[in-house]
DNA sequence: TAACAACCGGACGTTATCGTCCGGTTGCCC
DNA sequence: GGGCAACCGGACGATAACGTCCGGTTGTTA
């Protein structure tokens, strides 16, 4: 059996400093996080990162695989609500803004950000009837509206200083919320 | 009496010149669009550019403070509503979403972008009241919500093609007008 | 142990935008 | 008519980020 050559440290090991530091940048300075910036946090030459994540993109999904994975569970787990649902969303957002950001207001479309958007549009699509039948949201309001309003909050919070995030997130999902019921 | 001197082109004839074609930069780019390009498109100089106007913000506050006397005009009207107000401002938007981004949610703090933002907060505030009598608007909705809602469309708009623009402002601030009534 | 395959990292060329600097021009004033 | 003050425009250097390229290193394989 054929085993691949490896140079100085690891591929996968590399790759996993990639995501973390990448995660990290994400976090703190939105989406167009600089990759330079990833790359030397990671402690890796800038060919790595390119080797590795071809661009922004291919990276950010690595990224935030496990943050749609954590949708799909909780939307799998059965009495699951549409708040709840949400109130992932929200945490998710004040963490980090760059996930549904790039969801929902991509800078320039992409099939596979369009593949995940879709498979957050299908959580919120299999708890939506719930929410109607019980009177939690008004009958006209679609899983697509819900994407738009979602990204709304994070391209605002993406333009907030950290220290602002909190409040302006509960001020703001006061109106939404008010706004979706029934 | 002492009359200034004067180069080829008048120095007004260039400022305007200037504010015109900022004006369509702001609107087609967004309040990021490139100086460069704002003096190439009004057949002026870098040089007359940053002469008249030395960064973004006070060259911006001269295309815009038209847009603030219209909504303060409107505003000393009487009978005007809020829903008065806010519409002016969503067609300010889908316009232009410069105006709003600029001073909803500036990209770093600026005393003179402070200012226009408290005399749009004003013309909110001058409107509040009758609205809370009337039961259009919640008793706890503050004009500091209403900016931060209308700078969150704004941005939203900013990130998404012109052309979806008008249609996805609707389907927010039916959320949005859901959400601020009584 | 000799040679090679896979991988490493950062130097580098590219692009985009900013804001400054300066040689040149125009028209007023004496 | 001579000279100066104000103004013009674009060349220029600085900065920031991208994505590529390549000389060097490591560990495996024969």
């Amino acid at each position: 059996m054929r085993r691949p050559n490896r140079g100085p440290r690891a591929a996968a090991e590399n790759r996993a400093a990639l995501i973390t530091a990448a995660r990290e940048a994400f976090a703190t300075a939105g989406y167009n996080a600089p990759l330079t910036e990833v790359a030397r946090a990671a402690g890796v030459g800038q060919g790595s990162l390119y080797r590795h994540f071809p661009d922004r993109v291919s990276l950010a999904l690595a990224v935030f695989e496990d943050s749609v994975a954590d949708l799909e569970a909780l939307a799998a787990r059965p009495g699951t609500t549409l708040d709840d649902v949400l109130n992932l969303i929200t945490e998710q957002t004040v963490a980090s803004t760059a996930f549904i950001t790039m969801v929902s207001v991509p800078p320039r479309p992409d099939p596979r950000i369009v593949e995940v958007r879709d498979r957050v549009a299908r959580v919120l699509e299999s708890v939506l009837p719930e929410a109607r039948r019980t009177g939690r949201v008004r009958p006209d309001i679609t899983a697509d509206d819900l994407v738009l309003a979602v990204g709304m909050v994070a391209v605002l919070l993406s333009n907030l200083p950290a220290s602002e995030r909190t409040e302006t997130t509960g001020r703001m999902w006061r109106l939404l919320r008010h706004g979706i019921e029934a």
